[in-house]
Formats: C-alpha cells, structure tokens, sequence
DNA sequence: CCGCAATTGTTGTTTCTGCAATCATCTGCT
DNA sequence: AGCAGATGATTGCAGAAACAACAATTGCGG
C-alpha cells in the first residue's frame, strides 16, 4: 500500500493465479466427489502410490508428495485402510518406517476416477492453453520452483496443494 | 491413465501450477503468521473490505470474494470482530442483511502487513518472471478465469486451502 | 393484500487438520 | 559395545471448516 513494489499488473496476475487456482481445483474436486464419490486428497495419494515402485511409499515421503502434514496423513492414511484401498506394510529396512501401499480396490478405483479426473483438467484448464501458452507457462513456472526450491523450506502446506 | 486425452507435457504444466501454489503460499501464510502474527485468510478479508466502499461489504458478498462457505466465514468474522479489526454493523436496506466493516486498528494491521505480504509476492512469485512471462500468463489466466465464469457455477473452494 | 418460495446470516454437529508430545528405532561417535 | 542425538510414525488435543438445519426477512404472483 504505501510503496508499491510490485506493479499493478504484475499483482493483478498473482490475483489472477490464486483464483484460477481456487475455481479449478474446487471445480474439480466437486466433479471427483459427485462423480465417484471421491474426495481429491484420496486421488493424490492413489496417484502417487500407483505411480511409485511397487505401488507403494513411506509415509513421509508420501506426506511429502501430497504436501500434507505427517500427522494428517497418518489419519487419512487410516481412512483409506478402512475403505479398503491401501494396506500398510512395515518397512522391512528400517523397522521405524511404514509403507503405505496400494491395494487392487484402490487401482481399480483409481482407473475409474482418473477418466473423471483428467477430463475435468482438460476441461477446466488445458482446454484453454494454446501450445505458446504451455511453453510458456512450464518456463515461468519452471522457474519460480527452481528460485523456491533452494530457499524456502516452508512445511507443508494449508489449503491442500492439490 | 486408459486413454491419455492430455498431453503428458500439458499435465506436467498442471501439476507445476499446483505445485508453485502450494509452495508459494504456503510460504506467504508461514512469513505473515511469523512476522505479523496474522492468517493469510484475516490479510485476504481485510484486504477485501479495505477496497470496498465504506470499507465494508455484506457477508454473503465477502464469503464469495475471498472464498469461504458463508459458515466459514461468519465465524471467521467473529474472531476478527473479537480482536477488533472488524465490526458488525446491520444493514439498513435489508434487515436481514450484515455488513462487516474494517475498523481503524483492521486498517493499521493491513498496513503493517502490506509490506510483508507484499515483498513476499515479489520475492516468491514476481521476482521469477520477465515481462513476456507477465503478459503470458496474464494471457492464459484470464481466458481459464473467462471459460469457467459461464460454466462452472462452483460451491466455495475448500483448501485453501487458502 | 396475502401466502409461499427464495435469500441472508447464524448455529449445531461432524469431520478434518496441524502442533506438540510420545514411543520406537536408527546413526554417529567414542 | 554403549550412549547421545536424530528420525519415523502415531496419538491427544484444540482450532478451524463445511454441511445441514434454522429463524428472520424479502418480494413476487395470484
């Protein structure tokens, strides 16, 4: 307010950048969650369990990959244990560690959810990016991880990455 | 997965955009709490109501610019009334309505925060794009935000997290 | 003018999240 | 080998969010 560092336009985009955020992942977790029943949170941790070796990964590294806090994932973790879609596996070179592990309910799961899932990115986002604007975005936004990543060791973060 | 109706580079791109939101304000909300003792969703309402006229905006019209369930924010706004940054005032055009007005100390707190908020945008987010970038994704955003604004009439964005 | 659906804001209840503390285990150093 | 400090995961607890139910008010249609 007092000395404006950043132009107008330059803030106008960062305003722009939070609410595509906000429409697009709202629109695509009521879609999720109306479709199959699904919240999107259990989507990342499927997806990140199917695509790791052996379909599983230690709990932190997990937590890591779907920016939540190990205490929270520990719960949602027990969640879909219950639901049937992951298994946890102690880990057998560290007995400290856990695996969390996808079970073939979860992949199945998984499969029928991603259709929905990837429809609605394109829908909701790629739909509207022409191949200059792919470049262009994977620059800037290359970038700005590359600047933050050295830096800012924030914990994880509120509001699901997602 | 099945069929990849996305170009693997174009989802890549989608999840670089979740990934600098996620970083980006997870570290803005660590540096204002730290700093300022102040949520980034207190910063979000009091900046909402100091652009306003009057400075003051009826919740229902709050709850839809910052992104809260008008629950979300009724209780919000309570603990922003009880440490005297906002205050209730009934409106007089329709009884059942309620405006939340920023008071002097809201004011001077949002000034005091500004300035970190602010330089953190420049430093997280701006200082990493060049002009083209800038007039780019400025470009890209605003034909999403055009798309979904017909379409997608989506319940309030949970997450945000923020 | 009257009734009835729609809107506004709040409240009860449930769910979820993160922080701090805890327990078990591992690693490095002597 | 033995001990100190770090690390992995879970649990108790409190704070915060959304959904649904509710009371008050509006205004449209007959």
């Amino acid at each position: 307010m007092a000395r404006p560092r950043i132009p107008d336009d330059r803030l106008r985009v960062w305003r722009q950048f939070l609410e595509v955020h906000a429409v697009v992942v709202g629109a695509l977790e009521a879609e999720l969650l109306e479709d199959r029943d699904l919240p999107l949170a259990w989507y990342d941790v499927l997806v990140a369990l199917a695509e790791a070796p052996d379909r599983r990964l230690r709990m932190q590294d997990l937590a890591r990959r779907v920016l939540f806090s190990r205490s929270g994932l520990t719960r949602l973790v027990d969640r879909m244990v219950a639901a049937g879609y992951v298994e946890r596996v102690p880990c057998p070179d560290d007995r400290r560690g856990t695996f969390a592990v996808c079970t073939r309910a979860g992949l199945d799961v998984l499969r029928a959810a991603s259709g929905v899932h990837l429809g609605g990115v394109h829908r909701h986002f790629d739909r509207h990016l022409t191949d200059d604007d792919v470049g262009a975005l994977a620059d800037a936004l290359g970038r700005i991880l590359a600047g933050e990543a050295g830096s800012g060791e924030s914990g994880p973060a509120p509001g699901q990455g997602r």
